[in-house]
Formats: structure tokens, sequence, C-alpha cells
RNA sequence: GAGCCGUUAGCUCAGUAGGUAGAGCAUCUGACUUUUAAUCAGGUGGUCACAGGUUCGAUUCCUGUACGGCUCACCA
């Protein structure tokens, strides 16, 4: 239903009036010469006098006007900040001036004249001429507390970011942080990839998916909960480096650092091993922050980070022993169920060893992890694509890593025996279907049976290093339109 | 999924020990040709989220619903 106000009435009405002076509210192009911040940096030395030979072509949106009988000042703010005019009704003459004043705080304007310097050093535009380019009919919000409310900013993120330039902000370092991310793996030799959203058989990760339905095809189809599978498979095909920005979704639930649909990053390396990868991982994200932010010294909710490589590295049972003193390795199966249920891990039936370790981690390490860490050496029951660790039966070559409490992203040295892939996979699909069971993939292991070199891969959250770097707290604010209920 | 909190003018927010609501900004009218949260004078603007209940009377108390926020749970 559409809405209606007295304020938007009167700017219906007002619309009404522009058009009977003979002006088109809604003009099909307007050529500016400088954005404001053009203006701001090549005129910073200009004069206190309107000086014809230093002029300007300006177009944005009226954020504020302040009107003084037959002059008037007002903010135009573009793409790239704000910048003052200045009309004069002797300037641009009555008919314009009677146009001008019927305009509003919030529409669309094109303005054309020498750019000077106000009494109180503010630099400005006189207008010789001012164009509307296009009517706003809805009042934009208070200018001077600009959008608050949590949930129209996310519904009407059009309104959000032109109020509040701290989020646009946000959304420009999330784009620079994702082309340096590029930047840097191109560079790297790494081919950039598109792979299957609609995915007959979902895999790579353990989530529930959505479903969907092909009419032509009449079959089901997932949309994609990772990518991990066929960039492997591309592995096998003879791309050596390959990474996708990879849109995920999972019908899970939502909260500060989870979205139904998210974007990771995912990259596969050739004849490398998760210690390549490590490496790879931390020199990455350093990269980006630099690029970024000017330094690898963040600050996230009031901790002092340091993305600075090296980073710490021990392995989960290491990491368990400094926080609680305790040495999984020495416990019986019993000592270590009860020490899992201790730390308050729901147990449904009988859960493998590697499951308890995990357990242990989550509940004693992880929210203790501010500055960056790997975390390697993973239990084998919770890794079904990962290699086994060199002369072990029990872990796998695996590492997540950790910055500011947030787990941030997961790699190994990818498991490329196709006889034990089998079988991976055939004991993660006897979990139940509400337990995100593994469907086994044929294709995948027909791949694999071809022989997959070595591999070393890595997946990260996009949205949860966005958050890092601009300082967010939830993964909302790092996403331009995040998933909302429909407004009833 | 659970708990707590919220929803009042276009926006930001007050408020009513239950008696049909206020401010600032915005908006309208008038004055004003260097203002900048312009100023001065005078106005307009509300289904107090929605639906029931209690009550002489509900925006206020109770119940439910919707939407949202925060925390927890779930979640590689």
């Amino acid at each position: 239903m559409e809405d209606s106000s007295a304020l938007m009435d009167q700017r219906r009405e007002k619309l009404e009036e522009i058009r009977q002076l003979g002006v088109d509210p809604y003009p099909y192009k307007y050529s500016p010469t400088h954005t404001t911040e053009e203006i701001r940096e090549q005129f910073a030395e200009v004069g206190d006098h309107p000086d014809e030979t230093q002029s300007a072509r300006i177009a944005g949106r009226i954020m504020t006007k302040r009107d003084h009988g037959k002059s008037g000042f007002a903010h135009v703010q573009d793409s790239t900040g704000r910048l003052q005019i200045y009309v004069r009704q002797n300037v641009v003459g009555e008919a314009t001036y009677q146009v001008y004043r019927k305009l509003d705080v919030g529409d669309v304007i094109g303005v054309d004249g020498p750019v000077f310097r106000t009494r109180t050093g503010e630099i400005t535009v006189m207008a010789n001429e001012v164009e509307l380019l296009a009517k706003s009919l809805r009042p934009p919000p208070e200018k001077w507390h600009g959008l608050q409310n949590k949930e129209t900013r996310y519904r009407q993120r059009y309104a959000d970011l032109m109020m509040n330039p701290d989020v646009k902000q946000v959304f420009i370092n999330r784009t620079q942080m994702v082309q340096a991310v590029r930047e840097y793996l191109n560079e790297d030799g790494f081919i950039e990839v598109e792979t299957p959203i609609l995915q007959p058989i979902y895999g790579g990760a353990a989530a529930r998916p959505f479903v969907t339905h092909h009419n032509a095809l009449d079959m089901p189809l997932y949309l994609r909960i990772a990518n991990e599978l066929y960039l492997k498979r591309l592995i096998v095909g003879g791309f050596d480096r390959v990474y996708e920005f990879s849109k995920d979704f999972r019908n899970e639930g939502i909260d500060h650092d989870h979205s139904p649909e998210f974007t990771m990053i995912e990259l596969y390396q050739a004849y490398a091993d998760y210690e390549d990868i490590m490496r790879l991982t931390e020199n990455l994200i350093a990269h980006a922050a630099q690029t970024v932010l000017g330094t690898t010294q963040i600050t996230y909710q009031g901790d002092s980070i340091s993305l600075a490589p090296p980073w710490r590295r021990l392995t989960m049972v290491e990491s368990i022993k400094e926080e609680t003193g305790t040495d999984v390795d020495e416990l019986t199966d019993e000592e270590l169920r009860d020490a899992a249920l201790d730390a308050g891990a729901e147990l449904e039936g009988a859960a493998p060893r590697g499951k308890l370790i995990a357990e242990l981690f989550e509940a004693h390490v992880e929210s203790n992890l501010v500055q960056p860490a790997f975390i390697y050496d993973y239990p084998i029951e919770i890794s079904p694509f990962a290699k086994k660790k060199r002369g072990s039966e029990r872990f796998v070559e695996r590492f997540e890593f950790f910055i500011a409490r947030m787990e941030m992203g997961n790699a190994f040295s990818e498991l490329n025996d196709p006889i034990d892939q089998r079988e991976r996979f055939i004991e993660g699909a006897k979990k139940g279907e509400d337990e995100d069971a593994l469907m086994v993939d044929e294709d995948y292991l027909r791949a694999l049976e071809y022989g997959m070199p070595p591999t070393g891969g890595l997946g990260f959250g996009i949205d949860r290093l966005a958050m890092l770097l601009t300082d967010q707290t939830s993964i909302r604010d790092v996403i331009l339109f995040p998933q909302m209920r429909p407004e009833s």
C-alpha cells in the first residue's frame, strides 16, 4: 500500500507547482564537472569573491537548506561528500529562484557557478544556474540525528547510506578489502573462477541447505553451502591455483556473526600443504588490512590486535592444555567425556574422542583468542575432507584461524586419497538428516580417482573479515541488504 | 528455539502512580541577500504497532499477535 503523510502530500503539491512553472522535475541527464571532493581539493586556495574563471558544476542531493528571503544557502551531497551552495535571486533570476524556493531537502539538483569562500571561510558554489534533477517525494530522516532505528536502517539501506556517512565508509572498506584479497591472489598466480550456486548435491561443509526445484529438469537443486568440492575438481583438471568469492547459503539460525546468505572465499593451491596455507593466510590478511587501513595494527571493539605475520600457531591439544592445564591425550575416554560434560557440552549418544576434544576447545579456548592464532591438527571425526596428519590416525592436517574471538576461516591439507574419501563420506552420511549429514558425491570421488595432486585449501568468511577491519559487531552491518522478515 | 527489552508525529526522543499526548528537528505562513543544528514571529501535524481483556474511562494495567533489538542455544 502506498504511504501517505502531510509531508508527502506537500511534496506532491510542490511537484505539480514546479511542473506548472514549466520545469521538468525528472530530466534526463546532467554533466557535472567536479565532485564535491575535487572542488575541495582544486579550489582550496579560492578567494572570498566569486570569480567566473573559477567555475564548476556539481550534482547531488540537498541535505540542508537555509533560505534568507531573496537568497539562500544549502548543502549538496554527492558520492564524495557535501558542499555548500549559495543561491541569490539577483544572480539566478526570479524565475529560477521561484523554483529554488520550492525545492526540498532530499531533492537532487545540479548547480553551476563560480567557487568562492564565504565570510566564514567555507568553500561554496555561487549558483549561476540551479537545475532540479529529481524531485524527492519522501522526507529524509532528521538532519542532526540521522537515521538511528536499526530496523529501518536495514530495511531501507538507501536511507541509511544517504544519512550516515560512516555506514557508507564501512561498505567502501569492505569492497576495498575484497579488491585487496583479489589483487594479492592474482599476483600470486591464482585464477578466479565461478562454480555452480545451484547444485544437485550439496557438500563441502556441514550445514543445512536451502532447497529449490528446477521445473524443466524436474529435479531438486540445492543452493550451495560451499564451493569446495567444485574447486578441487578444478585442481584435478589442472588449474593449480584457483579461488572464488562464493556467496553461500545455509538454512540455519541468524545471529551477530551468522547470516543465511554470506560470502566466503575459498582457494586451493596444488602441491601445497596446510603449513604453506598458514603462511599464505597470514600474509593475505595482513595485506588486506594494510591496503584498507594502512596498517596491520587494528582495534576491534577496544582490543588492540596485531595482524602482522607470523601469527601464533598451536595445536588444538596444546591450546586446551594451555587454557585448562589438562592434556587430553592423557585422559581415558570416560574422563574426556566427563570433562566435556563439565564444560557444558550437550552430548547425544556415544560421542567420539575427537568430538569431545573439539567441545573442550570451543568451551575453553575459542573465546580467549583475541590475537590472531592458527589452531591446527583437528580430530579426524569432525574433518571429512582433510588429510590425516603425518604419522597419526586420530588427527588431520587442518587448521582454523581465530581473530578477536571470531572463527575466521578453515584450511587443510586436502584429502586426495579417493578410497579414504569414500569411507569418510560414508561415515559422514550415517548421521541423521537433522544433523547435517553428508551427501556422498560420486562425481567428486570420480574426480579424485583420476588423481588430485597434493593440495592445500583455505576458506574464510569475507563478511567476518569485513567486520574485523571495520570494527562492526554484527554481520548485518557489513551486508548491504540483510535478510529480514517481510514488513507487516 | 528460549529469555529480556522495544514499537508514541516524517526523523530523534520525552510522557501519563489509568482521565483522548509533548519537545527538538522537519513541514506550512510571514520577515530576512554571507548562513551553516541560520534567526525571529505564528501555525499544521498522532488509529500512542495490531487484536482482545479489565475498567465509567486504556497510549498507560493484563493477555495474545506482528515486527525488531540484545543475550543464549543451534551452527565448520
